[in-house]
DNA sequence: CTTTTTCCCTGGACGC
DNA sequence: TGCGTCCAGGGAAAAA
């Protein structure tokens, strides 16, 4: 499930695949990937764009061109993309795209449960598609007093909170889990209850788990690889994410797991004391 | 306005 | 071996 290191991760190898290089075919093998359009008019709006520039924003891959459109790459829970020489790359049931650069290689764009999108937008649209989804990004000039003010605002959880991308773009699943275990602070603790200290431990802790993630490439579950098709080695890292049973690397007791915004959350009920 | 729930989608794990 | 059921979860959309 690709959060912020995981994207900055295949952004950091995508860059120097893609800058500078025309696209000259492209194939888009299912239509939800970029649906309500056609599959064969998104293909022919790329065909000929060259590439000025690989971003990220949040959990959005972002590939400018030079004609000043974009295409906006997420790749949700299962999406993954693959670089190799033309044609050298093993057929696969669940590619949904490929992409012909004009240096004779291909970029493979897999994704086993299709929920990842692929999006592109016109000179302009992409800052106010990107500033109506997103809050700040966790490793951008975000101070610690800032993030509380956004935390005072919200009933919700902390952990649901930290899951919206327009309190802080990037953190996911895993990656809150993580930093609320850091933290030490119970994921049911409403954000707006958190004093400026455990907010502040909040915000160094989820840069803290997301700077390891980076430098770790990402934690491979399943689907994730990178752009090479190696894993990443942040899963071996985990303190509290699908550890339930497991004893707390700090204290011993057992990590217990437990359902917020529908999403599976893991902690350890002696260093992130229950709030009720 | 905020918060919660449902839905999308497939494959792997599990019980019988 | 082969079913049926549950689970994984990001974000859009609907419901509360």
């Amino acid at each position: 499930m690709p959060e912020l290191p995981e994207v900055e991760t295949v952004r950091r190898a995508l860059e120097p695949v893609l800058t500078g290089r025309r696209l000259v075919r492209v194939e888009i093998a299912d239509s939800r990937l970029v649906r309500p359009l056609e599959p064969l008019q998104v293909a022919a709006e790329l065909e000929g764009e060259r590439v000025a520039a690989v971003e990220r924003r949040g959990k959005y891959l972002i590939v400018r061109f030079e004609s000043a459109r974009s295409l906006l790459i997420h790749l949700r829970m299962t999406g993954s993309l693959r670089h190799a020489p033309a044609g050298t790359l093993a057929d696969d049931p669940h590619r949904r795209a490929v992409v012909r650069l004009d240096d004779g290689s291909d970029v493979a764009y897999r994704d086993v449960r299709r929920f990842g999108t692929w999006l592109v937008l016109e000179p302009g649209e992409l800052a106010p598609y990107l500033a109506m989804r997103l809050g700040p990004e966790p490793l951008g000039p975000l101070t610690a007093a800032r993030l509380a003010a956004r935390f005072a605002r919200r009933r919700a959880p902390i952990k649901a909170v930290l899951l919206d991308q327009r309190t802080l773009a990037g953190v996911g699943n895993i990656y809150a889990d993580e930093a609320l275990w850091y933290a030490g602070v119970h994921p049911l603790r409403p954000a707006a209850g958190l004093d400026g200290e455990e907010a502040a431990r909040v915000h160094r802790s989820v840069r803290r788990v997301l700077r390891a993630g980076i430098e770790r490439q990402g934690a491979s579950l399943r689907d994730y690889v990178q752009l090479d098709g190696a894993g990443g080695t942040m899963q071996d890292e985990f303190r509290a994410y699908g550890r339930e049973g497991e004893p707390c690397d700090r204290c011993g007791a057992p990590i217990e797991k437990i359902r917020i915004a529908g999403r599976g959350t893991w902690y350890c009920p002696h260093c992130q004391p229950s709030p009720g």
